[in-house]
DNA sequence: GCCAACGTTGGC
DNA sequence: GCCAACGTTGGC
């Protein structure tokens, strides 16, 4: 019997758009890390909860957005390092993102590993995000969305980088 | 199960 | 600082 073509060997590359308030972390703090490696913790809303724990996985990549910020921007990219496991800054009452609810017999919520890619030279702000016509989908421009794990496609992606004067690395 | 009150997000 | 859009909570 042959092999069953359906087990794909590499699962394809996803793309996605992280929100972070500089305020509380930076791309510039990620750049600081050792091994410019952080966890991408504090997650508390179940469709973000659900995307990053099902369907992130390693290898793809992370747009990382300033939220909340002067400007706001796509400031640069990361690479998913380790996929989904347990928040553990649910279970510390000391943290700003303690889950009293949450149950580490059974953990509500997930974080990934993140590696910094590259800083873009130039951010794109969301004016240019705005300003950039195959860019006008894009969810984090539409009304009201709070969703702090976005999806984005290959297209978006590219005109990002496209936009930015950087290399797809 | 409904829904009003409340808290948070996050652009403006 | 304002407030629209959401998500959550809790009384009923």
């Amino acid at each position: 019997m042959a092999k069953r073509a359906s087990k794909s060997r590499s699962a394809k590359r996803r793309y996605w758009l992280f929100k972070s308030e500089p305020s509380s972390y930076s791309i510039d703090d990620l750049a600081a890390e050792s091994d410019q490696t952080t966890f991408w913790d504090g997650v508390r809303n179940y469709q973000a909860r659900n995307m990053l724990r099902d369907d992130v996985q390693v290898g793809d990549r992370v747009l990382f957005y300033h939220s909340n910020a002067r400007p706001m921007a796509v400031v640069g990219t990361c690479e998913v390092v380790k996929a989904a496991y347990p928040d553990h800054t649910a279970f510390d009452p000391d943290d700003h993102h303690y889950d009293p609810k949450s149950d580490p017999d059974e953990p509500t919520w997930f974080m990934v590993d993140v590696k910094l890619i590259q800083k873009f030279d130039t951010p794109v702000t969301r004016d240019m995000l705005k300003e950039c016509g195959d860019l006008s989908e894009m969810m984090v421009l539409k009304r009201g969305s709070r969703l702090s794990i976005q999806p984005v496609t290959a297209g978006e992606w590219k005109a990002i980088h496209k936009l930015a004067g950087a290399k797809d690395r």
